[in-house]
DNA sequence: GTCCGGAGTA
DNA sequence: TACTCTGGAC
């Protein structure tokens, strides 16, 4: 299955640009940024982070408001203080052995970073990997990480895959399956979520929103401060 | 297990 | 309008 799998992906590897670096902090930027968000949209935003801090100390050497403000739109903004600090982290004391050290950095990210950028064979497993396995009953190595990313992007998706243009049907024993949606989500309009979006937006604006649960929430994660009940983003 | 954003899509 | 989509922290 290997080698029908890496035939594949030779004549259909999608057009990535972190796949052209080695540089373990873009790669990590591209993983955070894609831990949430279509691949599409990452793209500008990462070419723009990665003009704005080139480097892992230049990102250190960033305020925290202006992370924040420069990760606006991207969602899940816990992360983009985790990233922050990751970077302040391997500014002062360099990249860690075990990269799960790094805040926001957990098995999958270590893995994927570990792979690509310091070359070790670890396949991360991510939910498009996972899913291949299962499906096909096989355990792919590090080699087959690219791969395995843009069959399950593109052919073994979620709840309808094309099994009809998958390189591994001929030994897929789910072949021809369906599925159902693996997690439903409350809405997000009227969300507690929302507000804190709202809120965080507000803040960013230099105003003062009235939202002082959604203030509390967000001061919990450092995404601001709260001064005699005055908010603001972190230095 | 729950929480976390918000744009794209049907 | 309602629903889809993530990995990590807790």
């Amino acid at each position: 299955m290997k080698n029908a799998l890496l035939a594949w992906f030779q004549a259909n590897e999608r057009d990535l640009p972190w796949r052209k670096t080695r540089d373990p902090y873009a790669i990590l930027v591209s993983e955070v940024m894609l831990q949430q968000t279509q691949v599409d949209r990452v793209i500008p935003r990462w070419r723009a982070w990665l003009e704005r801090w080139p480097t892992v100390e230049a990102l250190a050497a960033a305020s925290a408001a202006d992370v924040i403000v420069a990760w606006q739109g991207l969602g899940y903004n816990r992360r983009a203080i985790n990233l922050h600090r990751a970077a302040q982290h391997v500014a002062t004391h360099g990249w860690p052995d075990d990269l799960t050290e790094l805040p926001g950095v957990g098995a999958y990210t270590a893995a994927a970073v570990g792979n690509f950028a310091f070359g070790h064979d670890v396949l991360p497993v991510d939910t498009n990997v996972r899913r291949v396995q299962e499906r096909t009953g096989e355990s792919f190595d590090g080699s087959c990480a690219q791969a395995l990313f843009d069959l399950g992007a593109t052919i073994c998706l979620a709840r309808v895959p094309r099994c009809g243009d998958c390189p591994l049907a001929y030994a897929c024993p789910s072949r021809g399956r369906r599925y159902e949606p693996l997690r439903k989500q409350p809405a997000f309009e009227g969300s507690f979520r929302q507000r804190r979006s709202l809120a965080l937006r507000a803040v960013a604006a230099g105003d003062q929103p009235a939202d002082g649960d959604a203030l509390v929430s967000l001061a919990r994660d450092g995404l601001v401060v709260l001064h005699d009940g005055v908010a603001s983003l972190p230095a």
